[in-house]
DNA sequence: TTCCAGGGGTAGA
DNA sequence: TCTACCCATGGA
């Protein structure tokens, strides 16, 4: 069966998968031939489905295999929408980047819906996962976790599985996560992430519709072991806060390059968006973006084929 | 062998 | 709040 999910306008399917490199990680698979997302969506601990997404007139078409109750489809038309940012408004920083000299391609483009999760839980393993490690072992991690522990495609049942639930992962040794899915010194992280999470201790759902200030979500975030300021602003980013930003190496090797002589500490960084602001990390990311672009060649116009192939197969990708 | 990669926790000042 | 040190892993 098919789902037709509306979007906004300015919705890019490529852009939205393919500018962030949780587009490469499983349970995602991007067809750049075909220009689909094809994803495994975890409804419970025992059933996951895999589906096809592809662009539309006025939004996406999601594929489905076989029939499903009501309340499956609903579950999957939830886990889409929030993948793929289709209910957040970026006219304003579009608006914003049409006046600016530098960023007037990232309204063009529709730039700006940067791919998630299906849940934030999965978000911040993956987050967890980035840390101090190059990209290509996060990729390995998390290839790891989802093929050993996550929950089996049962429609259709093609050896593809959904991203762990809190409750499976809970339920796996430590020993486990560090021989089989190398994570280190992570992996006692993420155990106590599962562990809260499915004891009670860790309401996401709660983190999810906090309404506050984006301080005070980046505290909430840090009490989570394993987050601290470069994990809180990334995932205030994937909860669609984008005025905390996630200062790493990476942000000081690219505004090196595009800033060259300046010292950039992290009082600096800031204040070099500040502007931009509620949307640094917006104007940040889409300038790493087109420095990755023009780094590898690329033409400024989305090229599903190129993009795909590129980040996949780079050696220390941080798109 | 050493360093570093999209850092984070902890102890001590 | 800041600094030093330690924490696995794997590639260069």
């Amino acid at each position: 069966m098919k789902l037709f999910l509306p979007a906004l306008p300015d919705f890019n399917l490529v852009s939205a998968v393919c500018s962030h490199g949780f587009f490469v990680l499983a349970p995602n698979v991007w067809d750049p031939t075909g220009a689909t997302l094809t994803t495994t969506i975890t409804l419970n601990d025992e059933q996951a489905i895999t589906i096809t997404i592809r662009a539309a007139d006025a939004g996406i078409l999601v594929e489905i295999p076989g029939a499903l109750l009501s309340s499956e489809r609903s579950q999957i038309r939830a886990a889409v929408r929030r993948m793929l940012r289709l209910d957040e408004d970026l006219a304003e920083f579009h608006a914003r980047c049409r006046a600016s000299a530098t960023h007037a391609y990232a309204a063009e483009s529709g730039f700006g819906r940067l791919i998630r999760s299906a849940s934030l839980f999965e978000d911040i393993v993956k987050v967890i996962c980035t840390c101090n490690v190059t990209w290509r072992q996060t990729v390995a991690m998390v290839d790891a976790l989802a093929g050993h522990w996550g929950v089996p495609a049962t429609s259709p049942s093609n050896g593809a599985r959904g991203f762990p639930t809190p409750n499976r992962l809970a339920r796996v040794r430590e020993s486990s996560l560090k021989r089989i899915a190398r994570l280190g010194y992570r992996a006692p992280f993420i155990q106590h992430l599962a562990r809260d999470v499915t004891e009670g201790r860790l309401d996401l759902e709660a983190i999810e519709r906090f309404d506050g200030s984006t301080d005070e979500l980046c505290r909430l975030l840090r009490q989570i072991h394993g987050v601290g300021p470069y994990a809180a602003g990334n995932l205030a980013m994937l909860l669609g806060r984008y005025d905390c930003l996630a200062i790493d190496t990476e942000m000081v090797r690219l505004l090196r390059i595009l800033h060259p002589g300046r010292q950039w500490t992290p009082a600096a960084m800031r204040a070099h968006y500040e502007a931009w602001r509620p949307y640094q990390f917006l104007a940040y990311w889409f300038e790493l973006w087109q420095d990755y672009t023009a780094r590898h060649g690329q033409p400024r116009e989305w090229q599903p084929e190129q993009v795909g192939r590129a980040i996949t197969t780079r050696k220390a990708g941080n798109i």
